[in-house]
DNA sequence: AAGTCGTGGAC
DNA sequence: TGTCCAAGACT
């Protein structure tokens, strides 16, 4: 929309910028205190390391990940290996990670990297968005994390620390706005390396202490000059966000099919999977789409596998 | 641009 | 028990 960059948001109470560099050095103290020791923050995961992780940990909890993550690096140890190997494998060590399209995009990243890029996982933005599976956060959580860049990192929980500190509200909008991306930028430190200390601390204060429910200001190291405690922490305002009733969807029944398949060896008749799911119309929905998403490969006799 | 896409733990 | 939530991407 032409014009919206100069609109001032009289909505909110964003800080200035005097305000905004006196956040970095109490959030990165912090960090430096009590930041998690993840695997993938260690010097020996390298850019590949850091890129498997944030695929992983796309809309799913840091517990998890952890031992899918090792087995992972541990077969694949770089790109090349990963992408050598039949996508239908990549679907198999996947696990019971969730949304297995991920680890079918990561096999194409992996491959385009080999292909494109000499095995090397890139440091530039750009290029890194141009890989399946990586978006706007992903790009920047690499070349931040794996590479010093200065970047915004937008995940859900920066965004949530950033609504609450300097916006005053104690949930972001649904969807990413511009009004966001245009905060997170003016937050960034000048410098680049601090900038992506930063990017690494606000995170993890998001997800350790400025939580979703039963946040724990008392642990704060902003908490003096948040916006959302100085205003009493007024509650959300608005309908609730959320919605997705899993039970009887299509995406359980995709699930269902999938894991058959996955504990497969080799391929499996069609009989297999009929009994995984009572009403036929929606099986054969999901089937199908599991099938036009490149996740199951149908053969000759019905017969269905996992994708060479 | 709102819907779709898994899974399981916490309360 | 049902609801909410978890380092989003893609169409």
């Amino acid at each position: 929309m032409p014009g919206s960059e100069v609109m001032t948001d009289t909505t909110t109470t964003d800080l200035v910028p005097a305000d905004a560099a006196s956040l970095h050095g109490p959030v990165i103290a912090w960090f430096d205190q009590h930041a998690r020791d993840l695997p993938w923050r260690r010097p020996e995961a390298g850019a590949w390391g850091v890129m498997v992780s944030e695929f992983m940990l796309q809309q799913t909890p840091v517990n998890r990940v952890l031992p899918v993550y090792e087995q992972w690096l541990a077969r694949w140890p770089r790109p090349a290996d990963l992408a050598a190997e039949a996508p239908g494998e990549a679907v198999r060590a996947w696990g019971r990670l969730g949304y297995p399209r991920r680890a079918l995009r990561l096999h194409g990243a992996a491959q385009a990297i080999t292909e494109r890029h000499g095995g090397d996982v890139p440091s530039d933005h750009a290029q890194l968005l141009a890989l399946p599976g990586i978006g706007e956060y992903t790009a920047a959580a690499v070349a931040s994390f794996a590479y010093g860049q200065r970047h915004a990192v937008l995940d859900t929980n920066v965004r949530r620390v950033f609504a609450r500190a300097a916006t005053g509200i104690q949930y972001p909008p649904t969807a990413t706005t511009a009004a966001e991306r245009k905060l997170a930028r003016a937050l960034l430190p000048d410098d680049e390396s601090t900038a992506s200390r930063w990017a690494a601390a606000s995170m993890e204060l998001g997800a350790l202490v400025c939580t979703a429910r039963s946040e724990e200001c008392g642990r704060c190291p902003i908490a003096d000059r948040c916006a959302w405690r100085l205003a009493g922490k007024p509650a959300h305002e608005g309908p609730a966000r959320r919605g997705q009733t899993y039970a009887g969807t299509d995406r359980q029944v995709r699930g269902k099919l999938l894991a058959v398949l996955r504990e497969a060896r080799g391929p499996v008749p069609q009989q297999s999977l009929d009994a995984v799911w009572h009403e036929p119309v929606q099986r054969a929905r999901a089937l199908d789409g599991l099938v036009a998403d490149g996740l199951v490969e149908p053969l000759a006799d019905g017969l269905y596998r996992l994708p060479a």
